[in-house]
DNA sequence: AGCACGCCGACT
DNA sequence: GTCGGCGTGCTC
């Protein structure tokens, strides 16, 4: 017997299949094996398994050893990575990564095994002075603690009784030593506590449409309409039929407070993939799913990759978040897996957002979708009242502050009420560029090609593509005046005016810069749902997940931030933004108002933002992107090409784009744009950016897989090229 | 990715 | 004369 292999290096000279021969390995399909490669020994996949191989026999050897105690790589997951290597231009060892805990690789966790002692129970009915001295009073209490509780961790006996005593008792066969495997499973003290929640008559209806029939659902909800319940109880009905779910949630909504509901909910039966998890709990969580022991998997992109069989429905909440779709190697969408996952199993899938993706929302107009509603807040509470400001008639009126008169007195009132209030500011920092007055010198990054912010807590300047850290600027370094002038406001800048606006409030920030540290995150959500702040300042990251019941003002400080990004997506983005900070306000009895500042208040975003008319929205977006021919009406390829070199890069563009200009003439129809340029961002991390822009409207395929073989003969070690689809950032 | 093989410069 | 630079090619 021949297994094909694939070894465990990521290069693309070595991703395809050895064959070895299977020998007395018992490697199976699936298995992780290593295997004799070159002059050394090296981690490996089996693939499938056949009787012969086209090979010289000679040249065959057997595999090494099999790793694991059962196959980790299920049928369904071997087509995937065929179907994902093709679809994304991805090495077949890098998608089969995706699919186990990169901590298994190279065998750096193992299950954790826990000794354990035990009475021999041909001991058990002999009198204790048979065979224990009076003197040995340790022995004796080892003995009658194991009478009562039957067995105890070695560990624990060790540290309370003794480790001298234990092992006497042990050598003379009196007490039996046995390994368990211990599951590290995180919050597991809550497990078990099944609260059943009675779902409204609009919620049940929907989640008897998805488990009646499986197809791809699309659930519109209003934010605060209780689509968590729905997936709730599509997933109890599912477990009930003996089936499996999956449920994706943006990794920044994966808070500890709806990994606790879940594990409330379901118990044991639920595994929980989260970034937050040590290597160990989340290897343990993984092998659960593994071996049919836990049935639901509740995480982040990657968990839609859980090794289930027989998945009876796939969830992926806030569908229109942009974090489903990696945007690093190896780059992927998360719902198109999810498709093909839904197709293989024959299962429901559902996509719930308050605001559907423009992609999304248009499948469910054709009819690829079915469109499911839950127009209405539970309680029938009231939507929040949006009023939009005007920022240039308060500069015309004289008013150069942050905030508009009218944000200004909400806060007052909202203060004086003992509310809370979000101030949402989509930048980092104190401010997005330090300028000289005098020579008009902008402090640039040595490595990128973007201006530097500054901030004011840590007075430094960053760069927030690399990361890169300056020295402040007193005076201009080029002409040595001292007037330096700062651009746009950032978060930094937002929270210190308001503390000298309120002295004798609590202002709190949550952004990149103060969410470093690993449960940073969880301290800022909790402190201010404990009211131990009064304002909460934050980036979009503040959009998503918790209710606090006290909040009554949401102010949207820059709301054309978003907007002017030259990108397709730019006013659907600014639309979910809105619509996803406004939710925050007014959750529970008191009605929220929120305070829009624009300095463009005619666009169309506003319009539609304000009266909560998605679908509107949605017909004016796609009338647009229809006339304009952007997806879902073409499909945008980008190749970006980056070197050291300038030249270089210039080069395989050049090679490239001669390559792809034919393809594009012979069908003119089908190319609606083509086109060869410098990326926004031409320098970052030291490396030259230059990129071809495409707009497909027919046969995106067909034309998508002849770019990437074009691309990948132009790639060589000193340029890297690659290949994105309808990318999310166009810089 | 590693590691061997292989063909030209500056050294004990 | 040799040591060693890293360019090219191979791994079932």
């Amino acid at each position: 017997m021949f297994a094909e292999v694939i070894v465990d290096i990521s290069n693309s000279e070595v991703d395809r299949i050895f064959d070895y021969s299977v020998g007395d390995s018992g490697a199976q399909k699936g298995s992780r094996v290593k295997v004799p490669f070159g002059n050394r020994t090296i981690e490996g996949y089996v693939i499938d398994l056949k009787e012969t191989s086209e090979l010289n026999p000679a040249k065959i050897k057997d595999i090494a050893e099999t790793l694991d105690d059962m196959p980790v790589i299920g049928e369904e997951m071997l087509s995937l990575m065929r179907f994902m290597a093709e679809k994304y231009n991805l090495r077949l060892v890098d998608v089969l990564r995706l699919f186990i805990p990169s901590q298994m690789r190279g065998g750096r966790v193992k299950e954790l095994t826990k000794q354990y002692a035990r009475l021999n129970p041909d001991f058990e009915n002999v009198p204790v002075e048979e065979f224990i001295r009076p003197s040995a009073k340790s022995q004796a209490e080892i003995y009658e603690h194991l009478k009562t509780v039957g067995k105890d961790s070695t560990t624990e006996i060790n540290k309370n009784f003794s480790a001298a005593a234990l092992r006497n008792l042990t050598m003379r066969g009196i007490v039996l030593i046995e390994s368990a495997e211990v599951k590290r499973t995180p919050y597991k003290f809550l497990s078990g506590n099944d609260k059943k929640v009675v779902l409204t008559e609009a919620q049940r209806a929907v989640a008897d449409a998805i488990c009646e029939k499986s197809d791809t659902y699309l659930l519109h909800g209003v934010t605060g309409s209780g689509k968590t319940e729905v997936y709730m109880d599509c997933i109890s009905r599912m477990l009930e039929k003996g089936k499996t779910a999956i449920m994706l949630v943006p990794e920044i909504s994966l808070t500890p407070q709806v990994l606790k509901n879940f594990r409330l909910r379901f118990g044991e039966n639920v595994a929980l993939l989260h970034s937050a998890l040590s290597a160990g709990e989340r290897f343990d969580e993984w092998r659960r799913l593994l071996k049919g022991e836990a049935k639901v998997c509740v995480g982040a992109r990657s968990a839609i990759f859980a090794p289930l069989k027989n998945v009876g429905v796939i969830i992926v909440d806030e569908e229109h978040d942009n974090s489903y779709v990696s945007e690093s190697n190896p780059r992927y969408s998360a719902l198109r897996v999810a498709a093909f996952r839904r197709e293989y199993n024959g299962c429901s899938l559902v996509l719930g957002s308050a605001t559907p993706s423009i992609e999304s929302y248009y499948n469910a107009k054709i009819g690829e979708y079915k469109l499911l509603e839950l127009p209405e807040r539970i309680n029938k509470r009231a939507l929040p009242q949006i009023s939009v400001v005007n920022m240039c008639s308060e500069i015309y009126d004289g008013n150069n502050s942050l905030f508009s008169r009218r944000l200004e007195s909400e806060l007052h009132e909202c203060m004086d009420g003992g509310n809370q209030a979000i101030i949402f500011i989509n930048r980092r920092g104190y401010s997005s560029f330090m300028m000289c007055r005098s020579c008009g010198y902008v402090a640039k990054c040595t490595d990128c090609d973007v201006s530097l912010v500054y901030h004011r807590e840590e007075n430094v300047l960053k760069c927030h593509y690399c990361g890169n850290r300056y020295a402040a600027l007193d005076i201009c370094p080029q002409c040595k005046s001292p007037h330096i002038k700062q651009g746009y406001v950032g978060t930094e800048r937002v929270k210190e005016q308001l503390e000298k606006m309120f002295p004798d409030k609590t202002v709190l920030r949550m952004d990149n810069d103060t969410t470093r540290g690993k449960d940073a995150h969880t301290e800022i959500l909790s402190k201010f749902a404990k009211k131990e702040a009064d304002i909460l300042v934050g980036t979009q990251m503040i959009a998503k997940g918790h209710d606090f019941p006290d909040v009554t003002l949401v102010g949207i400080v820059d709301a054309d931030m978003s907007l002017h990004f030259s990108d397709y997506r730019s006013a659907e983005r600014t639309f979910q933004l809105i619509t996803q900070v406004s939710g925050r306000a007014g959750r529970d009895k008191k009605t929220g108002k929120v305070v829009l500042q624009t300095y463009t208040p005619n666009h169309y975003v506003y319009k539609y933002a304000v009266n909560n008319d998605y679908k509107s929205f949605f017909d004016k977006e796609c009338n647009l992107r229809e006339v304009t021919k952007y997806p879902p009406f073409s499909t945008v390829v980008r190749v970006l090409v980056s070197s050291q070199s300038e030249s270089d890069a210039m080069d395989a563009l050049k090679n490239i784009f001669d390559r792809v200009k034919p393809l594009a003439e012979s069908d003119k129809s089908a190319f609606a744009y083509l086109g060869a340029m410098r990326s926004p961002l031409k320098r970052i991390q030291n490396k030259f950016r230059v990129q071809i822009l495409a707009r497909i409207t027919e046969n995106a395929d067909k034309y998508i897989s002849e770019i990437y073989g074009i691309v990948n003969d132009a790639e060589n070690s000193k340029v890297s090229c690659f290949v994105e689809i309808n990318p999310a950032n166009l810089s």
